[in-house]
DNA sequence: CGATTCCATGGAAACGATTCCATAGCGGCC
DNA sequence: GGCCGCTATGGAATCGTTTCCATGGAATCG
């Protein structure tokens, strides 16, 4: 079955290739007959032109690729999917790689992107710039979201992730508060960095325990948020509030209290990082730290655009607040700061 | 800046375009020397093959089509993420689309990845046959997953969608339930109307109330889920149980009862479609009719890999079973059947 | 020792589109 | 009426790779 060419449809409507070729890619130098001919042509015969070898010739795939650590993780869906639709606007398919938290895998998509062509690259990296060297010297365009990696001149679109974790420690050493574990995320990131140091620069300033084994690090998915639970609330002197650094290891956590009867919001305290739908499924309400998941999506696919254009966009900042809701009441017996 | 060809690797290399290509394609037919001056001057040059070039020449491009109808349902990110992995196994990279529920956007993503003429195509399709017509008619191979159209010969992997309704009816009817509320899926989906005929033949076997009024239509996402527990909540006599035919509508529904106070498993028994990880979050755990994402995913991918190699597997239906927890105690006051 | 096979190699065709270039036709203008 | 410019068109080059085919030399065999 060899397959349908340009050629077949400019044999049946009786013009050229090249006549052909310029009615389907919109050429304005087109006769009235011509294009109707080809139309019909091209409509009866079901031709769908061949990408390949059309992005040989043109140096442009009009896709981009887009490269998260865990598809699995919501907040990295929502992403995806605000990605996505922005990127539609621009007329961009979006190639959609996961890399399961792996160096290896992300290394691996990477290089078959490049390999792809896509004229975009958007990627909330893992490792370090050695291992991202060949991406960066490729000069593909690209933008970092969600994540950075030092020392690089990539243009980037990441959350505040000093704001909303400040505003969660004083939120909960004002509640009385004093014993605050929290639930790190891997400090292989720049989010898992930043979070951490927030969280314990925020603790300086108040009275509350600055305690080591408060901390516990887990790896942004949700057995490490139920191992961090358990071992935080085994603790000879355990907290009386929990702070995840996102919402898998959440999700985790509180499936540990659940199994041993602690009572989000009534026996702990819990503040999450993210705000997804499926902490609706809680009651009381979790407090969370915040933040616009589809901005963030938009505004890399619309920088991604400008370093295509070749400008250099500055990065960008988007904030993150504390949503106070039912999980973050006074502490009984504590005493407000 | 002209990018990087095999001739520039070729020429570094001291041997001819062919020699180069044999070489970095593993063809048997190279000489030692060839084969590490090559490999050397690729490596050198930071060389990556143009991938557009070579599957326009090869007909293969290695890579298959994913189109699933939402990323965001936890579901389907857990299945993306079973058949990428699969797919792995297999060396080929998934392209994974989001149709977004909108055949519209299904339809230019099965476009798209016709014309990238990918290997071979995973969906969960929504519409009905004659907008799938395109593919069927472009002969590339295909498999259905989760869902299915009827009157096509396209192999699926479905799960089973009577068993574990049927059990979850017959325990509900067993713990003392008469008014059973239904959160139905989208009838334009198979899944959608067989987990409802389902309900409606589980029902007719017990002494439950067979009321047209208990069933709310839902379109698999959340909005409609706390839609449809209003709407039958304030029924003149509401259900004392609910069953959501998946996990979105679930999440959508619990919402609504935590907004009002509803206590799940206490004030209201629960039956969610799919046990996905979130459902940790609910205290007592969550009833729920599970089947094997994952098993669903790697069968979806080996069936197509037969597909691509001229077989025509049968199609396979997984097997789905009640998970019985705390959502759904015995009813106070009723009596069991 | 000559004939045959085998292997590594290079030149060139091929994949299917776009686009450069040359040309023909036609209307407008001096 | 002749020239200019514009538009629509077809032929051919082009993109970067793989693979067919021909070739020459080495190895094997009778």
């Amino acid at each position: 079955m060899r397959s349908l060419t340009i050629k077949d449809v400019a044999d049946k409507a009786g013009v050229s290739v090249a006549t052909a070729s310029r009615v389907l890619s919109g050429h304005p130098s087109t006769s009235a007959e011509a294009r109707t001919a080809v139309t019909e042509a091209a409509q009866e015969l079901g031709f769908r032109p061949n990408s390949q070898a059309r992005s040989l010739r043109k140096t442009t795939t009009e896709t981009i690729g887009l490269v998260l650590p865990d598809v699995r993780n919501p907040f990295f869906a929502d992403l995806a999917h605000a990605i996505e639709q922005r990127a539609r606007d621009f007329k961009y398919l979006t190639l959609f790689g996961n890399a399961n938290e792996s160096a290896e895998q992300q290394d691996r998509y990477f290089d078959v992107m490049l390999s792809q062509r896509v004229d975009g690259l958007i990627a909330a990296p893992l490792g370090d710039l050695d291992s991202l060297r060949s991406i960066l010297d490729s000069g593909i365009p690209t933008v970092f979201v969600d994540r950075v990696i030092a020392d690089t001149a990539v243009p980037s679109v990441t959350p505040d992730n000093v704001t909303g974790i400040q505003e969660a420690v004083r939120h909960l050493t004002a509640q009385g508060h004093r014993r605050i574990g929290y639930i790190a995320g891997p400090q292989s990131t720049s989010t898992g960095r930043e979070r951490l140091a927030a969280f314990q620069d925020a603790l300086a300033d108040t009275q509350a325990d600055d305690d080591v084994d408060l901390i516990f690090f887990g790896d942004f998915q949700a057995a490490s948020g139920a191992a961090g639970a358990r071992h935080l609330l085994e603790l000879a002197q355990p907290p009386t509030a929990l702070l995840a650094a996102d919402s898998l290891m959440s999700i985790g956590a509180i499936g540990v209290c659940n199994e041993r009867g602690i009572g989000i919001g009534t026996d702990l305290a819990f503040v999450a990082y993210d705000d997804i739908e499926a902490f609706t499924l809680l009651n009381p309400a979790l407090t969370v730290i915040a933040h616009d998941v589809d901005a963030m999506g938009r505004q890399a696919v619309e920088m991604l655009t400008q370093v295509i254009a070749g400008e250099t966009p500055a990065s960008v900042i988007l904030p993150s607040r504390l949503i106070i809701r039912g999980s973050t009441p006074p502490l009984p017996g504590g005493t407000a700061l």
